[in-house]
DNA sequence: TTAAGTTTATAATTTTTATCTATTAATACT
DNA sequence: AGTATTAATAGATAAAAATTATAAACTTAA
């Protein structure tokens, strides 16, 4: 039993003819007669009963009608479903980017993505970096977006742009008109930052460690958003990525570049290494490296 | 994409090795590459990623498995049911009887024929005999046992035996002793008969018509259990198919043999001509002659 | 009843598809 | 780098399906 002879079932369920349904599956009549015998053979008794001059169902050839059209309907539903799929008219995404990417250049992106395969669903989890990580690790999500991971075995990183962390200061500091701030300039006043684990306030850590300058953190904060603020209002200053500099600005803070040390890292998309993409998602890294990679990542 | 690819589908996305699935599905590890091949082709895109050390799934071919698993349980499904119908492990039957008949020999047929096929569901419509017919010509039930037919064109009726009517007396009538009653004999007393439009009824009036005797009807019943109560109860006689001898008698009537006119018609299994049976319907002809007919009939 | 016409079944051949064996190419592990 | 393992390819063969041509069966109408 396989599709085909229920193709031709059904044709001459159908016409009640074995020449006419041999037309209309673009056979030759004993082909059909032979396709028939077997079908019957392989059920185990007759569908038709065929004198020469009428042809008709028998009671188990009804029985047999629903069934086959059931079947093929499902068949066809499959078929144009993988269809769908391999053409990207169909399917789903999902992406792992950390909070200051997802809310300042992602939804550019996004949009350009869309643009392109108007069908495919996009799921955008911002969440911590290291949960970026870990999410595609685990084969949960197909496409992360973060600084690139430490232990990079198991995954592969593609560099989009090197990221570099800015101060932040209210717009009545002293500071704000210092063309290129140092960190000891900068730690004279109150400081802001995300409150751990977030892979930016431990990065500050780590660089001011290794250069030995003490930290005092005055406040801290889950969300930029209220980094921001803080700052804005004139509680304090603060160091993020250059990434959130325009959101910084849109809430009324200062934003200037600082070194001494300069902390700078890489932004990329992370994949599962030796897993394949799906056809979405390779289409996803390709519109996200077109829009955000800048050249020499390229 | 047939039934076949999916198989061997399933079974390289199990083991995930090509070698393997070929030792699964009984087919050289050749075989199973073009197979997969063929699919993938069919599909628009690639299921597997499989450098010659390693084969996994790709994002498109998980979706396909669940999919196939579907697709191959419901086919299967359909297979196994169909199978069953022609084997007779399955199916249902449907017979419209006579009521005579129905309350009288059809249990013993319906006993026998449960104990060969005990999967088959058997539902009886009991009906008048007109409706029989109906029932059967208009394809709604495929077996009917009634009386012959008029109008037998379309129809085929296969005679079991003949059934003679006879006369019911209260076990206290003053012809309880007679041999063989004759109807000019019968028609002293109060004469107790179905209501239109029963065929036994029409038969006793054509056939008295045919005599030129006069019938009064003094009662008139819906069931026969309702007139073998009301002669019993000494209400009046009456005349009923031979059929209903024993329910009668049980009933504490007195069943005696009738003449001139002999009223007599044969009982047989109406089927639709052309048309044929079902597997299931045709055991159950069989076991009804088998089980019925007389030794003229066969 | 018979002959013509229509329809399915069968036979023989051809074409296509599927499968096998043998071999090659590629990759990961030692 | 070499070896062992695994999938892909090539060529050959077998199996299946389709086709043409023909036969057989059954209606219909003369």
């Amino acid at each position: 039993m396989n599709p085909k002879q229920l193709k031709v079932f059904l044709a001459v369920a159908r016409t009640k003819s074995f020449a006419e349904a041999a037309a209309l599956v673009h056979m030759s009549q004993p082909a059909v007669s032979l396709s028939i015998k077997n079908l019957e053979e392989s059920l185990g008794g007759r569908l038709f009963t065929r004198t020469t001059r009428t042809t008709h169902l028998t009671p188990e050839g009804e029985a047999l009608m629903p069934i086959a059209k059931s079947l093929l309907a499902s068949w066809a539903d499959a078929e144009h479903e993988l269809h769908q799929r391999f053409t990207l008219n169909m399917g789903k995404i999902a992406l792992a980017v950390m909070p200051s990417f997802a809310a300042s250049l992602l939804p550019q992106g996004l949009l350009k993505y869309r643009q392109k395969h108007a069908n495919i669903k996009v799921e955008v989890h911002d969440v911590l970096a290291d949960t970026v990580v870990e999410l595609v690790r685990s084969g949960q999500i197909e496409i992360g977006i973060s600084f690139a991971p430490e232990n990079t075995q198991d995954l592969n990183f593609q560099t989009l742009f090197n990221d570099r962390f800015i101060a932040v200061v209210p717009s009545n500091s002293p500071l704000k008109d210092i063309k290129e701030l140092t960190w000891s300039q900068l730690l004279d006043y109150d400081f802001i930052t995300l409150q751990r684990p977030s892979s930016v306030r431990s990065m500050i850590e780590e660089a001011l460690f290794r250069e030995s300058i003490d930290l005092q953190v005055t406040f801290d904060a889950h969300q930029l958003a209220t980094v921001g603020r803080m700052v804005a209002e004139g509680l304090g200053v603060a160091v993020v990525p250059a990434l959130c500099e325009r959101q910084m600005k849109e809430q009324g803070a200062i934003c200037l570049p600082i070194k001494a040390p300069i902390i700078a890292r890489n932004v990329g998309i992370i994949t599962k290494a030796k897993t394949p993409l799906s056809i979405a998602a390779e289409a996803m890294v390709e519109t996200l490296i077109e829009t955000f990679a800048d050249d020499e990542a390229k």
